[in-house]
DNA sequence: TTGACATGCAACCAAATGATTGCATATTAG
DNA sequence: CTAATATGCAATCATTTGGTTGCATGTCAA
């Protein structure tokens, strides 16, 4: 759970998940392409997602094809979401508001 | 949303808003009581957390308190979670048994 | 076989991060 | 007023992180 965090909290790693999501099954060389780094960090952001099994990759010959696994993110949506909030919410402003007026 | 994610990452800020879901509008002091850190680490924390809107701070006469605001982590949900998937998923075991069976 | 292509591994480096210490400011209690 | 309490600000430091370069390995095609 907490490699998940670690993984989302990069934006380049989470562009990779959005590119996975437009089009799953990516080789390395794919989504180098896309983005303006070169392979090799490329390459360790990936195993940093891997390793937070937000996706799986399969062997196919010389390359290597990326899928997304949605699980981990679903889990955050039942434990952590779920867990402190649950029905709608109201927005921070009026919160913050009403605890002002409360001043002693 | 970066921000969000940022400071979701650290397992301390995560356990920081788990106390104050469990008691809010909690004091700085009584915050660092039960983390093991100096207040000044503490005090760092909550910022990150108060500047990804995850929580709002009253100054009470010389004590500040301090409220969970779950309003961005309901956006993770509807934003993020529901981008990669909205019904039930299947586990990665079986993603990963079935892509490596059509190995050509 | 041999060359081109796709990926893997490791050393190295700059910048960001998490934490500390020391001092300053502001408020409450006696 | 004065002392104790609660918090704020800033400099400093070790570690982690994101990125690079260089070389090695493995696979496909001619």
């Amino acid at each position: 759970m907490d490699e998940v965090f670690r993984a989302l909290a990069d934006p380049t790693r989470r562009q990779l998940l959005d590119s996975l999501h437009a089009s799953n099954g990516q080789t390395l060389n794919e989504l180098c392409a896309q983005m303006d780094m070169t392979r090799q960090a490329v390459t360790k952001h990936l195993a940093i997602l891997e390793g937070a099994n937000l996706l799986a990759t399969v062997r196919k010959g010389r390359e290597k094809e990326h899928y997304l696994n949605p699980v981990p993110i679903n889990d955050i949506a039942e434990r952590w979401i779920g867990k402190y909030e649950r029905g709608r919410l109201r927005a921070l402003s009026d919160l913050k508001k009403n605890l002002e007026r409360e001043d002693t």
